[in-house]
DNA sequence: TCCCCGCTCGGAAACGTTTCCACGTGCGCC
DNA sequence: GGCGCACGTGGAAACGTTTCCGAGCGGGGA
């Protein structure tokens, strides 16, 4: 692959000029710009940006760590943070954790080593060590739909007591007294928020305050099914049920129509095949790809020297069925 | 951020035997490498990777450019090729090419810039001028799911006719003789294989030719929707659609409940909420995430100097309802 | 006529690594 | 008791850029 030298022999000026023309530096002849134009042309010359980032501070790469591709609600947030990152003229570097903070280090690692020019990152739960190191790095972080202990950096969350109390709210408008909760890990603080969000809204309400009606599952199609088999075992069973995540949604779902039991399930977040299914699932809608961009804003900011800030972003209740 | 001159001037050392040690050469004492390993740390030393690919050749980053992370086969593909990355000790770059064959460009321009080591792509129907500029400068590539004329890069596929065949003789042996198709776009090169693959079935299963059962779309949920309303208009209207992507089949599902149609919708890919829908799909699964992980290993193959070599992946029926 | 200024340009340093080369130093062997 | 060899180390070149600095050259004003 050819470089810049090439480039300079062919068109008979320095590499300077070359540099000089290809960069737009206005102090350039209008005779040298056309044989270097010519002469990169030809060879096919694209500059090195390893070699540029090196001598610039700036990469034009920003990292972006998600727990899971898999996940469209994560897909979507990662769209969007995307869009957003290439409106600005960057790049992004999509690396997908798996759920699986071991995997998450290692990406993270492989970010710093690069130096990216800033990070945005929906965490794992199991340690803050990886966000922590990039932040004392000086590298701009912003975190994606989940906060950190002890990590001094941004956040842009929806509001999980908005939401939670939307979908209580239906739910007892529509006669439930006992509704039941498919909770996220509560290793990651969504799935914390959610449970004492439930609790509290529920006991405002004067609902059926057991604690049993709260099942923590791991986040995946499998947990929710299982919880959802926990909570119909119950006697009485609850009415209702609310699911925190679209996954543990689809496996709720099947196993309460397995068991053909007569329980309304509200989902967090929407997806298609929710409208789909019979009865259509209601659900509390986070629009992802919004929440995405809006965090991406944040990070480009804070790469331009801006001052960190968070934001919450509301929910939206749509009531099906 | 501190680099190799603050660890040596800290371990009291020379540049030289810094990288001795942490590159874990031999040639060092133990009482250099407990120095040096111990003024690393002090100073939380991460070497910059991309000086190190400026005097290396390699990077160890590997470019994945995919039409869409929002569509789950490809979301699974990618998964599945990353992991197998992972495994290699090799990092991955995910570009979302969002089915645009512009913002494809971009990001292989960035994948050419940065000097990757390889790329892993499934390309835009658009042009192939992306893939073969990346293809002309060295850089080995394999395609992903889709061909591309004129690109002289190995490919892995799943095996169109195979799938075709198992989709319409499943129908044919449920009685159905006037199935019909909705076909993705014929830019891309699966979009074409299908068509020719289920016009090739259909006669030679007798069944009936007429041309307009077989609609295009454009591969969205939308364009699967439209599709299945002209096929539902005509008359007599297919009494069995076969779709060629999950969103289309969303789309097309949705049209056939909301006429109240009773039409046997079968679908490429497999998806949760096709078993949760009723009635549920048949499908044809293609394992995405296994086709990724083969296109990765046959891409490091050629990054170590391997000889390009294609795959065919078969396809599995899942018959269901 | 001379000087100064502006316009282009070439050369070189710098970015942070890795690795080759050469230079001690200490030991074993004849 | 010398000689050579293995071992560890420091210095420097090289990777491909950008940008600063200084120089050549022409033109315009005093």
């Amino acid at each position: 692959m050819s470089t810049i030298h090439d480039v300079a022999r062919l068109a008979g000026v320095s590499i300077g000029t070359v540099s000089r023309v290809l960069s737009g530096n206005p102090a350039t002849s209008p005779e040298s710009r056309e044989r270097v134009r010519e002469a990169a042309l030809r060879l096919g010359y694209t500059p090195n940006a390893r070699a540029q980032s090196l001598r610039l501070a700036r990469t034009g790469v920003i990292g972006l760590s998600i727990s899971d591709v898999r996940n469209p609600f994560f897909a979507d947030a990662a769209h969007g943070a995307e869009q957003e990152a290439l409106a600005a003229g960057r790049v992004t570097m999509l690396a997908n954790a798996d759920e699986d903070s071991a995997i998450e280090a290692r990406y993270l690692r492989a970010f710093r080593a690069q130096r990216v020019d800033g990070v945005l990152m929906s965490p794992q739960g199991g340690s803050a060590e990886g966000a922590r190191s990039l932040v004392e790095a000086g590298i701009p972080v912003v975190l994606l739909n989940r906060t950190l202990d002890g990590v001094d950096a941004p956040v842009v969350t929806f509001d999980v007591r908005q939401g939670v109390e939307q979908a209580i709210t239906h739910l007892r408008d529509r006669g439930h007294r006992r509704i039941g909760l498919i909770a996220g890990p509560v290793s990651v603080s969504t799935g914390r928020a959610r449970v004492s969000a439930f609790e509290r809204i529920r006991d405002e309400l004067g609902l059926d305050p057991a604690p049993e009606l709260v099942q923590l599952a791991d986040g995946r199609r499998g947990g929710g099914a299982d919880a959802a088999e926990r909570l119909l075992a119950l006697s009485p069973a609850p009415t209702a049920v609310l699911s925190s995540n679209a996954l543990m949604s689809s496996g709720a779902f099947e196993a309460i129509r397995g068991r053909g039991a007569a329980v309304e399930l509200v989902s967090f977040d929407d997806q298609d095949w929710m409208r789909l299914v019979d009865p259509p699932l209601s659900v509390i809608e986070q629009d992802a790809a919004h929440m995405g961009a809006v965090a991406m804003r944040l990070l480009l900011e804070l790469i331009d020297g801006g001052h960190p800030r968070s934001v919450t972003l509301p929910t939206r209740l749509i009531p099906r069925g």
